[in-house]
Formats: C-alpha cells, sequence, structure tokens
DNA sequence: CCTCAATGATTGATACATCAACTAATATAA
DNA sequence: TTATATTAGTTGATGTATCAATCATTGAGG
C-alpha cells in the first residue's frame, strides 16, 4: 500500500477520534443525558422488560456500567428493577411511566441534534456513509482483541 | 426532512459512537499507548519542543489531562519539561531520544492497524470519507457548546 | 443429595477526561 | 509603580469506563 494512502486512512482514524470527542460532550448538553445512557433508555423502551445481561449484551457496555447506570437511573424513577422471579439471579428492567413519558423529549432533542451534526448531507450520501462505517465496523471486528 | 433520512442520521451518529467505542481499546491494545497519549507524543515529534498550552489547543485536551499525561511520559522517560527562560510561566516539551526512537515502533503499530481497520477501501473512497467526517466536524463546531 | 461449574449482578481498584479552584508569572493600565 | 487582569500550569473533586474479585443462585454430573 502506497504511503499517501496509509497517511489517508491514518487521518480518517484520527479524525474519528477527533469527531468522537467534539461530539460526545455536545450531544450530552444537548439531550440532556449522555449518550450511553440514552442508549440504554431507548433499548428499554424497545424491548420492555429486559434483564441486565441482555441489555449488556446489546449495549456492549461492560456490566459494571450498567449496573452503574441503572442504580442512577432508578434513583432518577426513570426505571425500575425487579428480580427474576423464576431465576433470582437475573435482576429484570423496565422504564416507569415516567420514564417513558421523557423519552418523547429526549427522542426529539436527539432528533435535532443529529440532524444539525449531518446537515447538507443527501440522501444519496447518508446510505455510502453509513455503509461504510459498518464496513469499518467488520474490520474492527475482524481485528485481535 | 423525511422520518427516514432522520433515522439514518441517527443510526450514523450511534455508528460512529459504537465504532470509538470498539476501536478505542483495540487501538491502545494493539500499539501499546492509548491513543491520546500517542497523538501527544506525534505532536511532539512533529513540533520538536513546544509549549504545553501549543499542545493542549493542537490535541483538543483539557490542560488538566495534559499535565497528567506528561507527568506519565516523563516518568517512563519518553519526554522531557524544562520552564521557559524568557516565561516561566510556560512549560516547555521535548521528546528525548529515547522517545523519539520508541515512534518508530509506535507508528508502525499505528500504520499496521489502521490498514486493516481500513482494508478493502479504495482510493477513490478514502478522500470521500474524510471529506464526509471533516463535514461533520464542521456542523458539530457549529453546534452551541 | 452433594459437589462443582456456570451465570448474573455487584463492588473495589484503576485509568482517564472534565470542570472548578488555585498558584505563579507576566502584561496592562491607572 | 502599584493594582488588576490574563495566561500557564497544577491539583482536587467528580463521572464514567474497564478489569478483576466476589457473592448468590442455578444447573449438571457423580
Amino acid at each position: 500500500m502506497s504511503d499517501s494512502t496509509c497517511l489517508k486512512k491514518t487521518h480518517i482514524v484520527q479524525l474519528m477520534r477527533e469527531l468522537h470527542h467534539l461530539i460526545s460532550p455536545k450531544f450530552e448538553r444537548c439531550t440532556g443525558m449522555s449518550a450511553s445512557r440514552l442508549q440504554l433508555l431507548h433499548l428499554l423502551y424497545d424491548h420492555g422488560e429486559i434483564s441486565q445481561s441482555a441489555l449488556q449484551k446489546e449495549a456492549n457496555i461492560d456490566s459494571a456500567a450498567i449496573t452503574r447506570h441503572l442504580k442512577q437511573l432508578e434513583a432518577q424513577e426513570k426505571v425500575v428493577r425487579r428480580k427474576n422471579p423464576e431465576d433470582h439471579r437475573v435482576t429484570l428492567v423496565t422504564l416507569t411511566e415516567q420514564g417513558i413519558d421523557e423519552m418523547d423529549a429526549y427522542r426529539r432533542e436527539r432528533d435535532t441534534f443529529v440532524t444539525n451534526l449531518l446537515q447538507g448531507f443527501s440522501d444519496e450520501e447518508l446510505p455510502t456513509l453509513l455503509a461504510m462505517l459498518h464496513r469499518i465496523r467488520d474490520n474492527a471486528n475482524r481485528i485481535e482483541g
């Protein structure tokens, strides 16, 4: 592979890192909640009651982080947890009514945010970008870890 | 904007987050150093002696984080710090000989990593992707912060 | 039935990033 | 030139992520 190709690839990887660094705190300020936590809430919204380990697998977050997030979301009365009566090892999590209600507002904020972030992208460009990101993800999954 | 466009944008943003989450620890394992710290070393390599505040501006990292990274890099004898004799507020940082030597290895590891991560991307696709990421960055910079 | 392995969740230690508060040095302006 | 503001860097508190160790519960095999 040519040097210039490698250089471009390096720039892309650097830029992706920089973007995350730039976007993540802004997302949090605009939506009022961190992307991780909002992801958990969305998973709960879509799945209904779900175990923490299932959440963990879908969100790809460490189970310790799941526990800590849910502890705080529970304190904010956005979720409830209960032991699965059929298997006392597993904890089942659900959105509260309040949590469900608040999701609408969070969703709106998120939609505004992503709209602004990808402003100017045409209907042809978006699928192109999405496909590229998927390919990068597949490559990443092949790298030893 | 149509719902499906917004949905695509949301997917893209989610995927970018997921990618960072996936790539960052792998990068660290493969190269033997976190991307932040390697970025600092690269900046030092390119600039020669440079002040911490200049480093901070280029790396876009909090100055507290800069201080702590450099403290450890100094303990590992990869960098040296000295006060600017003309302005005792500023601390000037340089790579040590050892630091410079080690950069070759780090660079090789990084090149291997980014090559694998972007495997299969053609010479036409890479600039396209890079341009798109730049546009996203510009959009992000326009979002209130 | 009883041991031992596997699973789900939690906790503690550690790492890294941020913000806010602070110190020290320098620049500005009355 | 003295008071004030600005700049560079450090430190402490906090939040979040990881890994490793631990506990409780369940499952499987002798």
